[in-house]
DNA sequence: CTTGCAGCCTGAATGC
DNA sequence: TGCATTCAGGCTGCAA
């Protein structure tokens, strides 16, 4: 599932394989993701040049020559794959494998100058593709409410701690708001309060100003830790066909329940449960 | 204002 | 074996 980490990686990739690419022409296989695909928009952006990517959170941004921006969301299993004129496919990002039969849900694919294909891939269709005005970016719904990034000196000690002022809401609930810190999920959370030490059902209101110190750098070293490893892994841009550049990742407690905690000295079994009715995973003995 | 939750979608895993 | 049900998940929009 994408969170920042798989998104950023995407970003880099993006970067490298289609900057300064002209589009020549998109073919819609499915009209409808999240939101319908506007075909008239679509067809503006024809023969307009790729001048950048950005990433705010979990968003993709792909800004082109004519001020306009195609805003990305890749929901639970959106993916990018780019095909160079050697006709094979590869991937963006390190959180999906290749696999035959992926073409069923190429939903949308850019064609580019230089012979090179960008495919849209959502098996769930829970992402989406908007055309909108660059100058409208920060104004854009999606993107206005955001919370700050996990890596900007915005998110710190007082920042946190005047957010959750008179709030009771669970830590873990907390940390998965996008108005409160943006790019994080289900699954980083859990490892973030794993690393943190701290009980995801935890009240905000009881929380120590070491336990969230430790919450903030736990963030930003995970998220770091994994865009490194995962842009590492892909960093040849291997079909995925082959096993190469295949990231395994490796988690403490996401789905892990029943197996043993991984800390040192430590023989509690990962449990499992809901919180907001997403899966929580937790040592019941290491987080307090 | 804040918080909670249904619904969007498909395929894998599980239940009977 | 096969059919039916459950689960996974981010985000929006509405209800309480």
């Amino acid at each position: 599932m994408p969170e920042l980490p798989e998104v950023e990686v995407v970003k880099r990739s993006l970067e490298k394989n289609i900057i300064n690419l002209i589009i020549k022409k998109v073919i819609i296989n499915t009209n409808k993701l999240r939101y319908k695909i506007e075909k008239k928009k679509i067809k503006k952006i024809i023969t307009k040049k790729i001048l950048s990517i950005k990433r705010r959170s979990k968003y993709l941004i792909i800004n082109l020559e004519n001020k306009k921006s195609i805003l990305v969301h890749l929901g639970m299993t959106g993916k990018f794959f780019i095909m160079n004129n050697d006709n094979k496919t590869k991937k963006t990002s390190f959180y999906y494998e290749l696999n035959q039969g992926d073409e069923k849900h190429n939903h949308i694919i850019f064609h580019l100058s230089k012979n090179t294909k960008l495919i849209y891939n959502d098996v769930r269709k829970f992402g989406f593709i908007k055309i909108i005005l660059t100058k409208d970016l920060l104004e854009n719904s999606h993107l206005k409410l955001l919370g700050p990034e996990p890596f900007s000196k915005k998110f710190n000690l007082i920042y946190f701690k005047k957010y959750i002022i008179r709030k009771k809401r669970k830590i873990k609930d907390i940390l998965m708001d996008q108005n409160f810190v943006s790019g994080l999920g289900n699954i980083y959370v859990n490892e973030i309060l794993f690393f943190s030490k701290i009980n995801p059902k935890k009240s905000v209101e009881k929380l120590k100003s070491g336990e969230i110190l430790r919450i903030i750098k736990f963030t930003k070293k995970i998220l770091l830790n994994s865009i490194r490893k995962g842009g590492s892994s892909i960093k040849d841009f291997n079909d995925g066909l082959g096993k190469k550049g295949v990231f395994q990742q490796e988690f403490k407690v996401y789905s892990r329940e029943g197996k043993k905690c991984h800390r040192k000295n430590c023989s509690e079994l990962i449990k499992k449960f809901n919180i907001s009715n997403r899966s929580t995973f937790y040592c019941q003995r290491c987080q307090k």
